[in-house]
Formats: C-alpha cells, sequence, structure tokens
DNA sequence: TCTGTGACACCAC
DNA sequence: CGTGGTGCCACAG
C-alpha cells in the first residue's frame, strides 16, 4: 500500500487538486514529500497520465505557464479547459514574458490547503 | 547492477 | 532584465 512509488503518490496529490485551483509542479513535489523533485512530478504525469483521472492541467510551473507540447495536444486547450473550471489568467504583458501569451494568475487560483 | 533520462526549479553571468 | 546552465531524485531500459 504504502509500497507505491513516488509517482503513484504524486498522482494522489494532483488529484487532490479542487476544480477551479491550479498547483506547481514544485508545490505538488512537497506534498508528495519531495521538494526537489519536481521534476519527478512532470515525468511521473508524463509516465502515466491516467487521463479523467488525473488533472494534470491543474499543474502548471513555478510562473503560472504550462509544459509547452505536452499539454493535452496544445496549451491552448489546457487554457480553456482551466477558464472552464474557473481558473483567473493574466495576459503575459502583465509578467515577464516567456509564456505563450498568457499564464495562470498563481497569486490568485494556486491551490492553497 | 548501472546509466541515462526527464511536463522543473533555482542560481549565476 | 534575459538567457543559460546546473542540481535534484526517482523511474525505465
Amino acid at each position: 500500500m504504502e509500497r507505491q512509488s513516488f509517482n503513484d503518490r504524486v498522482y494522489a496529490v494532483v488529484r487532490r487538486i479542487p476544480r477551479g485551483r491550479v498547483a506547481t509542479y514544485g508545490q505538488v513535489a512537497a506534498l508528495a514529500g519531495a521538494p526537489r523533485n519536481a521534476r519527478m512530478v512532470g515525468y511521473a504525469l508524463h509516465a502515466n497520465p491516467e487521463p479523467g483521472t488525473i488533472p494534470c492541467h491543474r499543474v502548471v510551473f513555478r510562473d503560472g505557464s504550462l509544459a509547452p507540447g505536452f499539454a493535452f495536444g496544445g496549451p491552448e486547450e489546457q487554457r480553456a479547459l482551466l477558464e472552464d473550471e474557473g481558473v483567473a489568467f493574466v495576459p503575459a504583458a502583465e509578467k515577464p514574458a516567456g509564456a505563450p501569451g498568457w499564464r495562470v494568475d498563481l497569486a490568485r487560483c494556486q491551490w492553497r490547503q
């Protein structure tokens, strides 16, 4: 049972993310029990995303952006999902560049236990 | 058994 | 301020 790999624990944390809220890889990693394993979190979701069970689209970068290219087929699709859940977005002009044009407002929608 | 790799995060220049 | 490189740890071959 607790024999579950780190990967499985990550899925449990991601599943805990409430709708309309987002969490960063680093936060998920911390909740999983490894603040330094942020990389592992992404690897875990990509290794076994279990579509429909794990809302990986609620997991974003520390900057509020998403994984370019590995999202559901486009960050645009993910943006639509998050917006539909009630997540607030901010234009890239509001913050440093780097994102495709928008970013999740972590200040308002970052999941807090 | 060991090596390589990887949806990140942080620091340095 | 922007970009690049490194570090971390666990899983897969």
